[in-house]
DNA sequence: TCTAAACCTTACGTGAACGTAAGCTTGAGG
DNA sequence: CCTCAAGCTTACGTTCACGTAAGGTTTAGA
């Protein structure tokens, strides 16, 4: 029932394309086994607003996804595991992604003011950077981490080498050192 | 770390200790305070055997906690934010440690045989480099990411400095940059 | 045209990781 | 010794991030 004015099945453009113009069009179950996750989840994901809803999609059509949406989603996972953030913490961080989505395409267009131009630019570029804080202090963190495990392995391997060639002794006067 | 043979109390000794001999004891509170987070979370984390359930506590006596509790906790949490594991997760790794930890007890009794005093320290090479290889391969992931954002700020930026000084159509010749 | 797999919506269920409330007990300080 | 803030146990509540089931619809393909 209502299968509504649709009927230009000629070439293409069904409703709910994947983008302006993209490509593959998959549906939701292929989508899902290329990122390594299921239906549900992305229609989660969608729910809440973290991917974008197909805007001319009517109740009950299958959703189709290109290229565009796998690159984001396996961005989305990529930064949720990496970062650790809610996918409420991840959705704002992204807006601004999306912001710049949308803003890309109003910087290609050949009318704009360079002022304008400028201005997207800019601001593409707080986002960026926002994130970027982010990523960097976890790199930090992490590489602390890291070191501090990598002293405790060298600590111990120094013990090993020294226990091998005899001098069980010795281990008095290498004092303080945490097994 | 180790305050070694601390003098010992006059009268203390009640049950729940925070371990055989470790100068400052706190309550629950405290340590919640002290390490950011609240007493039901440190109740949580003893009651799946997360933290060590200091064995002669009777039922409605208080629990007292020292420095190394401290030190265990705010690995715990850092360990969890850093790595993104779930708390059974980060148990089966910690379990590594507390086994460890007892080790390392063992291992400095005088009376221990140098082939033991190798399998202990063995055995904790083994739990140290499975946490260090964890760490590492997240410091690459995150590297990788940082890299890709780096790029596209440095893009952006570019971008910006070519507006700038006028030339409004050279865009044209540096095309396909990604905004 | 017909069929069956995949999809749709709606709604309730679930596990992890705590939050919160109630009623009672402990123990540090006056 | 008394008090009362802080703790204890028990138990139900909550949020997040999906899982799962039911019943109907869409759509690729024979």
């Amino acid at each position: 029932m209502a299968s509504q004015a649709n009927a230009r099945k000629g070439s293409g453009r069904h409703a709910s394309a994947p983008a302006p113009d993209e490509g593959t069009a998959m549906r939701i179950g292929d989508l899902a086994r290329l990122v390594g996750t299921t239906p549900r989840t992305i229609r989660y994901y969608e729910e809440i607003g973290l991917l974008p809803a197909a805007a001319e999609r009517h109740a009950g059509v299958h959703r189709l996804y290109g290229a565009s949406d796998v690159e984001r989603l396996r961005e989305i996972m990529s930064l949720r595991q990496l970062l650790g953030v809610s996918l409420e913490e991840l959705k704002e961080l992204l807006s601004a992604q999306e912001a710049r989505a949308a803003l890309k395409a109003e910087y290609h267009r050949e009318d704009l003011s360079p002022a304008r131009r400028r201005e997207v630019l800019a601001e593409s570029l707080v986002h960026i950077e926002r994130q970027l804080a982010l990523v960097e202090r976890r790199v930090r963190e992490l590489s602390g981490l890291r070191d501090e495990l990598r002293g405790r392995a060298k600590r111990i391997r120094a013990l090993l080498a020294e226990g091998k060639q005899g001098a069980a002794q010795r281990r008095k006067a290498a004092a303080g050192g945490r097994a």
